[in-house]
DNA sequence: AATCCGGGGGT
DNA sequence: ACCCCAGGATT
């Protein structure tokens, strides 16, 4: 039997494009750029590290157009690293109201204050990927993004836009694959513009290389496309992956004191939504037991009598991982009671507004 | 390697 | 109403 040789990591999968293609590519770039905040002022002046890191980070899991107004909102109130440092958690999670996935905020706060220890903005992939909330993505993007460093930023999007490109039927959800694009990528990248390069694939996988009916009539590769010759561009890239899913049936209580502030409460430290402020609730079987359950756990909390419940309405809200089935039901107090533990809070609508951060999933239950 | 983290957009 | 999208941390 034939031994085979083992592919050590710098292997690629795949021949480099053929010539021309990198010049292709950014030169539509060039001329198809959005015009996005993150990216003023061009990189051709200066990039600055902390806007293309806070940006990097509000990009992951969301799209461009969502995270503009979260971004300039974040750049005007924390306008430096220091700012950023020196903020509280809340007022950092405030922030990111909105945007989801709050580990992302909680990291990016503490990555600031070991910036800000370090003295100086890691200027390496290596350097940091060490940082919370940084990972080899995110770490190759602000290398190459705000120092111009030679590393691959391989997102969602250049995955899909090299397993088009090559028509690859490599599962793009294994690390490995990921690894293997990165390798791949970096024996074609232009010497001198890693950052342009970078962006570039990114912003064809975001305009043109689309996951649903991309646009391949106007692509700068429609020439050289391999799953595009092959009629294969809606079969790529192949992903494998499911997330089960679960349902959780909730009773939430909409409790006011005489001065009409609204009862909240904080999550823990960890898990789903942490840190963020909610509709006191319980996890119930059915319907009729959150009723009772939601009653017995107000009455323990506040060290009070308050009213039977009055249902006020069902929702719905679906995570990636679970839906949440939520019956809301309003309560009445007999007289103002003061929470004894500063996890309970009667909120006014300023408070509601500009001080506590509280998820989509009650947000929008409240409007 | 598998699971946990939100929320928005397209169809 | 349903489907698709997606980095990093944790286990």
């Amino acid at each position: 039997m034939k031994q085979r040789i083992k592919h050590t990591t710098s292997s690629t999968t795949f021949p480099a494009p053929p010539d021309g293609a990198a010049d292709a590519l950014l030169t539509w770039f060039s001329e198809n750029k959005r015009d996005l905040p993150f990216r003023r002022p061009a990189r051709t002046t200066r990039a600055d590290p902390y806007r293309v890191w806070i940006s990097e980070i509000m990009a992951q899991q969301t799209q461009i157009d969502t995270l503009i107004p979260y971004f300039e909102r974040f750049i005007s109130t924390l306008p430096t690293l220091d700012d950023l440092a020196s903020a509280s958690e809340e007022t950092v999670l405030k922030l990111w109201e909105g945007l989801g996935y709050y580990s992302r905020a909680r990291n990016l706060r503490k990555a600031a204050i070991q910036i800000q220890a370090l003295g100086h903005f890691p200027d390496t992939a290596e350097a940091l990927a060490k940082l919370p909330g940084i990972g080899p993505y995110t770490a190759g993007a602000i290398a190459s993004l705000a120092f111009n460093q030679r590393a691959t930023a391989v997102d969602g999007n250049v995955l899909r836009v090299a397993a088009r490109l090559m028509d690859s039927p490599a599962d793009t959800a294994l690390p490995a694959v990921r690894k293997s694009v990165s390798a791949w990528l970096l024996t074609w990248m232009p010497k001198n513009r890693p950052g342009d390069f970078n962006e570039a694939l990114m912003e064809l996988g975001a305009l043109v290389c689309t996951p649903k009916s991309p646009s391949c009539l106007i692509c700068p590769w429609w020439d050289i496309c391999l799953s595009l010759k092959n009629g294969t561009v809606d079969k790529r890239p192949v992903k494998s992956k499911r997330t089960k899913h679960r349902t959780e049936k909730i009773a939430a209580a909409v409790v006011t004191d005489s001065t009409g502030r609204l009862l909240i409460h904080k999550r823990p430290d960890t898990g789903l939504l942490a840190g963020l402020w909610e509709l006191p609730n319980v996890t119930a079987a059915n319907k009729k037991e959150g009723a009772a359950a939601i009653k017995k756990h107000l009455e323990a909390q506040l060290g009070a009598a308050v009213s039977d419940p009055v249902f006020l309405k069902n929702d719905r809200h679906v995570f990636t991982h679970i839906t949440w089935q939520i019956a809301v039901y309003r309560f009445s107090l007999e007289a103002d009671v003061t929470p004894k533990d500063d996890t309970w809070v009667f909120a006014d609508r300023d408070d509601l507004e500009q001080r506590f951060p509280l998820p989509t999933a009650f947000s929008k239950l409240l409007s």
